[in-house]
DNA sequence: GTGCCTGTTACCTC
DNA sequence: AGAGGTAACAGGCA
């Protein structure tokens, strides 16, 4: 589900819904192995009175500031926040709850288990591991180029690494490739300057117009992304190439593919960009 | 029912 | 270093 847009309208949600300044009265855990570090039982005990201070979105990550430690939440897949009435029946999905000084509990739903969230004293080392923000000031082409360097990976896996840019996944990865005309399997190493420049536009670009829509909501059900509010997003109605195969090109009218790069599902137009 | 697919990431071997 | 495979899981879909 969610890359840098869904999360971002993620912790935008959040932050609407009156999360900062709440106490964590208390927790419960459901799948013990949601919680990776610390040990469920010191996760517990050390997260109960916290004040939740200020929430932000570093990549994939929700970045909670509580009084005493950060608390790092990852998505991965099925991942969601929403509100309920502390007294509200724990659903099938709820990996995690906490209960809020307000009446509220915020509760952590994850159909696939994937996620993962970290209480830790600090969140240096986990966010000083993962790359440059794309829509951050720092991210200049100069910048883009030097990231990009000469690695010989093909392109779509290294901008699917987190440890060179943030916050780009599957969907968003084959958006910029198409707006940019570069296919998913050219070498980095081969991109030419104009290539590389009109890609971190392309980045920048796909990115800017998800989080204007709300995020990508993919099929009907529950399992897919919801804000924190349950509304959905509006951006599959404008993905160029994602799950678009076999129909048109918006750009030049040749039929989109699907093919598997780098055990992803991968969709291009064959004539827009070449190998 | 069966088998295959999925928006993420970590870990393994070659 | 990087490619390719597998795994963690559950549900949707043909």
């Amino acid at each position: 589900m969610p890359e840098l847009p869904e999360v971002e309208i993620v912790v935008q949600g959040l932050i609407e819904e009156q999360l900062i300044g709440k106490k964590i009265t208390d927790a419960h855990v459901h799948w013990h192995r949601t919680i990776f570090t610390p040990k469920v039982s010191e996760f517990l005990r050390r997260i109960k009175g916290q004040i939740i201070k200020s929430i932000h979105r570093r990549g994939k990550w929700i970045v909670f500031s509580l009084s005493k430690d950060t608390l790092l939440v990852h998505l991965r897949m099925t991942g969601k926040f929403f509100f309920s009435p502390k007294n509200q029946e724990t659903s099938q999905h709820t990996r995690v709850e906490l209960m809020l000084n307000d009446g509220r509990k915020l509760v952590y739903e994850d159909s696939r288990k994937f996620g993962k969230w970290h209480l830790l004293q600090s969140a240096e080392k986990q966010l000083n591991e993962i790359g440059i923000e794309p829509l951050s000031k720092e991210f200049i082409k100069e910048k883009f180029q030097q990231i990009i360097g000469k690695h010989s990976q093909q392109i779509k896996p290294f901008l699917l690494n987190q440890k060179y840019i943030a916050g780009l996944g599957n969907i968003y990865v084959d958006e910029a490739l198409w707006e940019a005309k570069i296919h998913p399997q050219r070498k980095v190493s081969s991109l030419k300057t104009k290539e590389i420049n009109d890609l971190h536009d392309a980045i920048q670009k796909v990115l800017t117009k998800g989080i204007k829509n709300q995020g990508t909501t993919l099929g009907k059900s529950r399992v897919n992304y919801y804000s924190v509010s349950g509304r959905r997003g509006n951006n599959q109605l404008k993905l160029n190439v994602f799950r678009q195969e076999g129909l048109p090109c918006p750009r030049c009218g040749s039929i989109i593919v699907k093919t598997v790069v780098a055990q992803r599902g991968t969709h291009f137009c064959p004539q827009c960009q070449k190998a």
